[in-house]
DNA sequence: AAATTAATTTAGATAAGTCTAAAAATAAAT
DNA sequence: ATTTATTTTTAGACTTATCTAAATTAATTT
């Protein structure tokens, strides 16, 4: 089956929906990520169904079938993929790479994305930690552990961020926060949930806001 | 000016017609270059002329502007060195690249492409042989002697081919000739101006087709 | 439970790129 | 120099993906 870009691009973004919110995406939701009107939404969800990559019923939002949820993670994975051929092969930092790899990720072969994977040494993770499905479409999802979790005097490591925007990953840049990270957690503030951090060279408060979308592992 | 992937096919084809054909490029030309019916050129072409890529005068063909001419140049060269990386670090063979190249040449980014040609350590042709322009557009072209022209007795090494055809690639890989293959004539044929050639490994007959296609560099 | 608000869908319109069929212009042939 | 053939252009239609505005359904509030 030959799909669109468009049509890649709603697959993937009910994929990241379904997993960030319910089960059933309702178009609304589809109409803000997507940027588009809801009409369109709707329309083209039509479509999707038509084609049995989604389930859908009038007025009940949506969901992806088993073949919409395989297309949709293999656009993840050539996404991921691309981007950590742009920040280990061409150097770009982690906040340059996802227009790019928004564009690349609908480069159409059979072969392509397996040869970068291999060219990569099969990397296990992007470069915002994000996990990179495999040729079959299984992915290792993160243990859900967040800095916010982490309890006063233990230490941890950033293994991941949850929100990849522009902003949150420039700001962690200032921070001179990244994936490997040690953070020890020194006090928490009860009254807005920040808490006093300490990393290899500094000592920082954090936001809980921030907190929330730092995934760790504990140590 | 962002233009679409269409446009941008356009443009190119316009390039190349006008390098292989005559100044002005017809509507037929072109429409047999990018497989679409000649009216379908015509509005196209009517369209490029509203932006000056082109200029157009009905019925007189199209050639085109300086800006036209430097975009054609800039797709040119993303489509090259997106075949150097996919040849020298995918590992393809130089009759897999082209359709995937046709893909890549349109990703847009102001620094993606001049990164990957760092990151090739800056190749001057492709895999066909065909040179790499530069960031400035300037293109070092072949000085155009093909194997047709050696001398009886003389040699020369293969540095590029004029139909980069599927077919014609995989016809050279069976007779083992490849970019650098040292080509020695050892005598012609008056009849069908087909020649015997020695190379490294073989003796093998070559037709006029064949020979009026490589470009090589006399020994 | 009825009324109001919010979300969703339908209907009709638009833009890009293509097509077919017909008309116009150029080129070739007698 | 006319006629014939070929090329090019125009006109109108189709598809994909979008939009606005109106209609419908669902959810909330009173």
């Amino acid at each position: 089956m030959m799909l669109s870009q468009t049509e890649e691009n709603y697959l993937k973004a009910i994929y990241s929906l379904t997993y960030t919110n319910s089960n059933n995406v309702s178009t609304t939701l589809i109409s803000e990520a997507i940027k588009t009107k809801a009409s369109s939404v709707t329309d083209m969800i039509q479509k999707l169904a038509e084609k049995d990559l989604v389930h859908y019923k009038k007025y009940q939002g949506v969901s992806l079938t088993k073949i919409g949820q395989k297309i949709a993670v293999e656009i993840v994975r050539k996404h991921r993929l691309w981007e950590v051929f742009l920040v280990n092969k061409l150097n770009y930092n982690w906040d340059e790479v996802h227009q790019m790899a928004e564009q690349l990720e609908h480069i159409k072969s059979e072969t392509l994305i397996d040869k970068l994977e291999a060219f990569l040494e099969f990397p296990t993770h992007d470069p915002h930690g994000d996990p990179i499905p495999d040729k079959e479409g299984n992915i290792k999802h993160h243990n859900n552990t967040m800095l916010s979790s982490v309890e006063t005097g233990k230490s941890c490591v950033v293994i991941g961020i949850k929100d990849s925007s522009d902003p949150f990953l420039k700001f962690l840049d200032k921070l001179q926060i990244q994936l490997g990270s040690i953070l020890k957690v020194i006090s928490k503030e009860p009254f807005d949930n920040s808490m006093l951090v300490e990393t290899e060279t500094a000592s920082i408060s954090i936001s809980n806001q921030i907190s929330k979308n730092l995934f760790v592992k504990k140590l």
